[in-house]
DNA sequence: TAAAAATACTCCATAGGTATTTTAT
DNA sequence: ATAAAATACCTATGGAGTATTTTTA
C-alpha cells in the first residue's frame, strides 16, 4: 500500500465518481479504477459499491475513509513539523541560569521565548553555579548556560553579554546604609553572607579577592540561593556583595548601596560548538534579550 | 511522498546503516540511498548526517522518525479495522426494544453483545412501540427492532423468535390473587392498566380483543412504560395483562398469575433487507441469544 | 586502506495513457 | 440510448539493480 492509494481512494470517496475524481487528481479514469481496485485487493475488503450510475461507500469504506484522511493529514503535519525543527522553530532546550541572575532572568527569558519562539519548549533551571553548568553542558543535560565566566573547558563557546558592577547588600538599620556609597574597606569586621566556597562560586571568589585587596580576610556565612542570601542580610546576619542585577530581588529589611570601587563581574552565554538549530535560535534570542534589556 | 519513503527512512534510522537497512528491506543499497535523498529533497530538510563511518539522525530526523512510525502503524491499523468492519466485527448498531421486553432484554442483550461482539457498539433503546420501531427502521434511526408483530411494511425482514403467553398482573391483596389462575372474564368490572391505545400498542390491542371475546369492554388507564404499568397495579389503581417475560420486573405490591385462557403474543426481530455485515452478525447473535435464553 | 555511502548507468516493472467494451438505468 | 466504470493494451516514468567512484576514519 502506498499513500497514492489513500489519496486516490479519498478522492473517489469524496466525489462518488471515478471520472471527476480522476480529473481532480490530474490522471485518467482507467488507472484510477485500477489503483482503487488494487487497494481493495490488498485490503481484502470492498470499499465501494459501483454501478455505472452510482458509486457508494461500503461501511468498511466509510471507516477506511476516516482513517485514510487522518493518515494523509498526519503525513502533511509530519513534513511541516520536520521543517520547523530544521529551522529551529520547534524543539526543546534546557537552559541553566546562574544564581545571581535567576530572579531577573527567569521571568524575562521565559516571556521572551514564549513571544519569539512559541513552539520551543524551554526548561529554565535556576541557581546553578558555573562549574555545575559546565559539567551539565558537556553531559548534554543543558543546552545553554547563562553563567559567570570563566569557563574552564576549551571546546565550549562562550559569549559575554553583560558586565555588571558589584553592589553591597546591607540591613536597613545598618550604619553604612546611611551613606550614599559603600567602600569595600568599610566591610572589614562585618560577617559576609556569600555563595558556597570551595572555588565553585565565581561571584564569591571575586568578593573574597576584593576584600583581600582592601586589606582584610572576611568572616563568611554561606547560603545556597540568592533569595536566602538577601534574607540573611535582611535578618541582620551579615552584609553581602552581589552583582547589581540582584537588586531586582527586593526583600523588606535589606537595602542596596553602590560600591565606591569599580568591581565588575561578567555574565556570559555558553553552549556546545555546532549547536542544533533550536539551540542556535534560542542563543540568538537570549543574547538579543539580555542586551536590549536595560539592567541597572 | 509515498509510504515507501517512510518505510525506507524508518529502516535506515533504526539501523543507522544504509547497507543493513537495505538488506532488511530486501533491496539494494543504492536505491535506498536515492529514495531517502528524494525524501529529504521533498521535505527540504536533512534528516540524516552521513559519513562513510557513521549515520546519525538530525533533530528534524528524530522528530520525523516518530511521526513516520506513527503513520505506518496507523496505516496498518486502518487496514485491520477495515477488515473487521467488512466482517461485521466492528461497527455501531442501534437496536429498538419493545416496552414489554425491555426489562428482560436490555441486560441480556447487552451482556451477550459484549461477550460475542466486543468491538461492536450497540445502542439499545427500550420502550418503543411497534409502529415507532417500524418508522425508525425505515428512517435508518435503528438497525434492528425487537418488537411485537405484525409489521405493516412489506420490505422489512421479520423473524419471529418467541411466542409468549399473557399473564395477569394483580395487586397483592386483590381477591383474584388468591386463586392459582385467573380467567379473563374475572377481570370484567376491573380497571385495566395498559399501554397507549390509538392502535399503536400491539399488546394493548390483544388485551382489549381478549376482553371483548370474554364478553366485556374494559375501562382502561394508559401508561407509557412497563415499569409504570406494574407500579400502577402495585398501587391498586387497576389490574393488567402483560407478556410473561414482564415477570422479570418485580415490584413490591404487585403479583403475577397465569391465565386460564391461552392468549399468546409473538416477539420478532425486524431489520431492513440486505443488512450490513455488523447488523447481520448482531441479528444472528440476538436471535441465538433469545432462543437459547429460557424465558418463563 | 577499508568500509560504507554516493554516483553513473542500465533495465524492467508498473503507473498512467488511449481505445474500446460492458453495464445499468 | 447514454453515461460511466471496467477491460485491454500500450507507453514511459522512475524504482531498483549492477558497477564504480568517492569519502573519511
Amino acid at each position: 500500500m502506498e499513500l497514492r492509494h489513500l489519496r486516490y481512494f479519498v478522492a473517489v470517496a469524496e466525489e462518488c465518481h471515478f471520472g471527476r475524481a480522476a480529473e481532480r487528481l490530474h490522471i485518467a479514469q482507467p488507472p484510477l479504477s485500477q489503483q482503487v481496485k488494487q487497494l481493495e485487493a490488498e485490503l481484502g475488503v470492498q470499499l465501494l459499491t459501483r454501478t455505472t450510475r452510482r458509486v457508494e461507500l461500503t461501511p468498511a469504506g466509510e471507516r477506511f475513509l476516516e482513517r485514510a484522511r487522518d493518515v494523509l493529514t498526519r503525513v502533511e503535519d509530519a513534513a511541516a513539523e520536520a521543517r520547523l525543527v530544521a529551522d529551529g522553530l520547534d524543539g526543546r532546550v534546557a537552559i541553566g541560569l546562574t544564581g545571581s541572575a535567576t530572579y531577573e532572568l527567569l521571568p524575562t527569558l521565559s516571556r521572551a521565548l514564549r513571544a519569539g519562539l512559541p513552539d520551543v519548549e524551554a526548561d529554565l533551571r535556576g541557581e546553578l553555579l558555573t562549574p555545575e553548568q559546565e559539567a551539565m553542558l558537556l553531559a548534554g543535560e543543558i543546552d545553554l548556560g547563562v553563567l559567570r565566566p570563566p569557563v574552564v573547558d576549551e571546546t565550549l563557546v562562550v559569549r559575554t553579554v553583560r558586565r555588571e558592577r558589584l553592589v553591597a547588600v546591607l540591613p536597613e538599620g545598618h550604619p553604612l546604609a546611611a551613606a550614599e556609597r559603600v567602600s569595600v574597606a568599610d566591610l572589614a569586621g562585618e560577617t559576609l553572607v556569600g555563595y558556597p566556597a570551595h572555588g565553585r562560586s565565581v561571584v564569591h571568589l571575586l568578593v573574597v579577592e576584593a576584600c583581600r585587596a582592601a586589606g582584610f580576610v572576611p568572616r563568611t556565612v554561606e547560603v545556597g540561593e540568592t533569595s536566602t542570601l538577601v534574607s540573611f542580610v535582611a535578618a541582620g546576619l551579615g552584609v553581602a556583595l552581589v552583582p547589581e542585577s540582584v537588586q531586582h530581588l527586593r526583600i523588606t529589611g535589606a537595602t542596596y548601596r553602590p560600591l565606591v570601587e569599580d568591581v565588575r563581574v561578567d555574565l556570559a552565554l555558553v553552549h556546545r560548538p555546532d549547536p542544533s538549530p533550536v539551540v542556535a535560535n534560542v542563543v540568538a534570542l537570549v543574547e538579543r534579550t539580555l542586551q536590549d534589556e536595560p539592567h541597572d
